[in-house]
DNA sequence: TGACTATGTCACTATTGAGTGACATAGTCG
DNA sequence: CGACTATGTCACTCAATAGTGACATAGTCA
């Protein structure tokens, strides 16, 4: 017996909506975003493509949906450890500190995210850029929260958090793909945790650097 | 008038493997990897698509004898700045300093490699595994030379330049899609030579730290 | 020159993709 | 119940892809 796709019993726009945008992160998860297309996503959802032209005016248009309803990007709260008056009390450079590493932490536990983290690498799209905007954003909105202003002006902070930041998107980003980094092995929780101390002590050497050039 | 593709004049199977080969790198630069494929490539290089299957066996053969025939990673002569006495003589962490400010340098220098390495984010096949192959040995043969492993053992001198090559992946694959990336600008060398500073800083600060833990 | 082979072209199949128009029926309102 | 619309399915076009078999001819050697 052939498994075959039967009228629906019921019709119901906002469930096929639903179906369809939870498709896109099923299919996102097994396949990758490589495999994304309205065939495959009709497919998965168990609707027809139509519906997608229909309702989402094309591709671009249910993929937004979907970026719009996933929790893509760590939040500022994820970021700063939930606690933001504790997170007021560090240092500067313990609040870089902190950020950088739940940083590292919340992309791991994404991989949706990581996998359109690799997919924006490849191509620019209007749906990459939209999702690249809120990354940027989210990421200024930390870079002000720790004070980054208030580093001694011989430390650039803003060169070191875009290093911090590139290197915990390539490193994350390849975790699904590949085993060994230059060394790390990627799938190893304390090869992690060795480089989650460096970027910590990365940032404290950094800064206190700055503040004590003559050493 | 069509333009139309016209019997050879001449048969020769070494030129037309070039012009293959070399049709592999066009496209590449051209439309990146995504674009390729036996069509396109043939299509490159004017001829017909059957002798990709003939003399490569089909493209991943093709684009194997591509990646063996270019220079995509920059040589470790390259990364030590070609003397290698002088690089010798250097402390321990100015050879680490050198080798990770001319890899920027290299790869910024490599539009060919940046796509493929964007491309190695996306997907693992047998090309890309090869191709990371090489890049790995080179980096180790590179952490060998400046004597990595003499470091002060408090310094996880591995994870140091795990992040420092994950940045300089990141930021270089990058700088060819988006202009901005967490604040600096791609585009500007201004901001690449800060990118540059800050990467020697990050590892003279941390080696210096890790010799003189008290500060 | 004649015969053979390597080289190159063409024509075809089969699959997959995006996108559209025609149709069927469930749900709803009178 | 009858009519209308929203929802969903199907059937198609058009283009592009990977791969293969048949054919044409340049180059070469006897």
């Amino acid at each position: 017996m052939v498994q075959k796709k039967a009228h629906a019993d019921v019709r119901d726009r906002e469930l096929s909506r639903k179906k369809l945008i939870a498709a896109v992160g099923k299919l996102l998860a097994k396949k990758g975003f490589q495999a994304m297309g309205v065939n495959a996503v009709a497919r998965e959802a168990g609707l027809d493509k139509v519906l997608i032209y229909r309702y989402f005016g094309g591709l671009p248009g249910l993929i937004s949906a979907f970026a719009s309803e996933y929790d893509f990007w760590p939040s500022v709260t994820e970021l700063t450890g939930g606690d933001k008056q504790s997170f007021l009390a560090l240092p500067v450079e313990e609040r870089l500190a902190t950020g950088a590493r739940n940083y590292m932490r919340s992309l791991r536990s994404r991989p949706l995210t990581r996998e359109i983290l690799s997919w924006m690498f490849l191509e620019q799209t209007e749906t990459t850029k939209d999702l690249d905007a809120v990354r940027q954003r989210i990421g200024q909105e930390l870079l002000d929260l720790t004070g980054i202003g208030k580093l001694d002006p011989g430390v650039d902070g803003v060169a070191l958090m875009a290093i911090i930041g590139a290197a915990t998107n390539h490193l994350c980003a390849r975790s699904g793909k590949i085993r060994f980094f230059s060394g790390m092995d990627l799938t190893d929780d304390k090869d992690w945790q060795r480089l989650e101390d460096m970027l910590v002590r990365i940032i404290r050497s950094v800064v206190s650097a700055g503040e004590n050039p003559g050493g």
